[in-house]
DNA sequence: TCCGGTTTGTTCTCCTGTTCACAAACTCCT
DNA sequence: AGGAGTTTGTGAACAGGAGAACAAACCGGA
């Protein structure tokens, strides 16, 4: 009941803040590349959209990695805060379902420069089986099991049919992969120490919508 | 500093209650075409991955649908949903940035069926406006103006690199576009009465990585 | 060495959202 | 008609996150 803490830096970070390293990461990024050594917490707020009381906030839960009066060493807590989300390691990525969506996944080129390698290409459809997307060999969805083994897979991207995305998530479960990133607008189920993630565009699009409505409504329902 | 309340069905809806309307949506639509007539919050809870005290104290916000002992009418509850998320209207989208992922986008049905309609395909490059994707021409960047005004367009959406964005964003904002989904891995500024939700596939797995880092974290680190 | 100016780290308060638990309300069977 | 069983809607406790405000700590100049 004492020693919640582990010998590392351990402490648990909210999970607010966790959603958000990114993106201050992404900002520090910048930042470093236009050559800026030093930032306040203000103006790291105002790159990433946040206000600084925040930012100072969430920055806090790591350490005490800033100086006052002077602010925060930009490529210092760069460095720490990828150290800290686990972006300094290489992480193999396994993505099923070569459609449009996952056409696009492959090709994108923000996963690999943030320590994502897509290993595999994977597709139930043998039609697909000849494709070479982004320079990556699609191959059949069965071949799932031996690539995780050999690649040392923890993460998969979902990005099939609603129907098949069920089905995808208890293979990749069985045979080992422990987070999930799920593009199918459909819920998954899968036991309690998987996560999944969901990315759902027509609902936020849905989202947008109801907010619209609201802004409009009153001046034109009489 | 009184009537908050407008005339109609305007009591402020929760923002994460909005967020999870179209799940529950989604999950009618389930059930209604796979016949069931009428359901108890608890089976629709599960359908939507969600505990039935929650659901039911959503439900509760847009008025009272329910009968108890017996549970919700899948038909009548889900045409609620949608009238109060604002999807029995009909939505013209705008779609700037015909990557791999504008594209993906492009195709996806399931804007369609929520009553979202791409009325355009925007890109600044000429090389792509010989194409035709998902059956609509890509248009010049510059016909944006037109198109949203000759539409009524209210909701755009960014698929950019990330350099791109905040042109795109401002031009939008400038004729009259008020909700924006940015699918460009940048923070966006906008007036205050324009709605932004981002989409950022790297963000998404970069929490996961965290939390798979915290997984092995201890076993793997001697 | 001391002082004014600056910026972080943190405490405290407020607000939103989640969950529990139960009364109210409905159906069905006798 | 009445009672047992079921399910909703909601009040109340609880947890978690956001923002304001300020003391502690640092820099630079005299």
């Amino acid at each position: 009941m004492t020693a919640r803490t582990s010998p590392e830096s351990a402490r648990d970070i909210p999970e607010a803040t966790v959603a958000r390293l990114p993106v201050y990461l992404r900002a520090l990024v910048s930042l470093s590349e236009e050559g800026t050594a030093t930032c306040s917490s203000e103006e790291l707020a105002l790159a990433a959209g946040v206000n600084s009381a925040k930012l100072r906030k969430d920055l806090s839960y790591l350490g005490s990695y800033g100086t006052r009066g002077v602010g925060y060493d930009v490529d210092y807590l760069r460095y720490q805060i990828a150290r800290e989300i686990g972006v300094t390691q290489d992480w193999p990525v396994v993505i099923v379902g070569i459609g449009n969506l996952g056409q696009a996944l492959a090709n994108y080129s923000g996963f690999r420069s943030r320590g994502f390698r897509v290993v595999a290409l994977l597709d139930a459809d043998p039609a697909r089986h000849e494709q070479v997307v982004a320079g990556i060999d699609v191959r059949p969805f069965d071949h799932l099991e031996r690539i995780v083994r050999d690649h040392s897979v923890a993460i998969g991207v979902i990005a099939t049919p609603a129907v098949a995305a069920q089905d995808v998530a208890d293979r990749m479960v069985a045979c080992g992969i422990t987070s999930i990133l799920n593009f199918a607008p459909t819920v998954l189920t899968v036991p309690a120490e998987v996560d999944v993630r969901k990315v759902d565009l027509s609902i936020e699009l849905q989202i947008l919508a109801y907010h619209e409505q609201r802004k409009t409504q009153g001046a034109v329902t009489a």
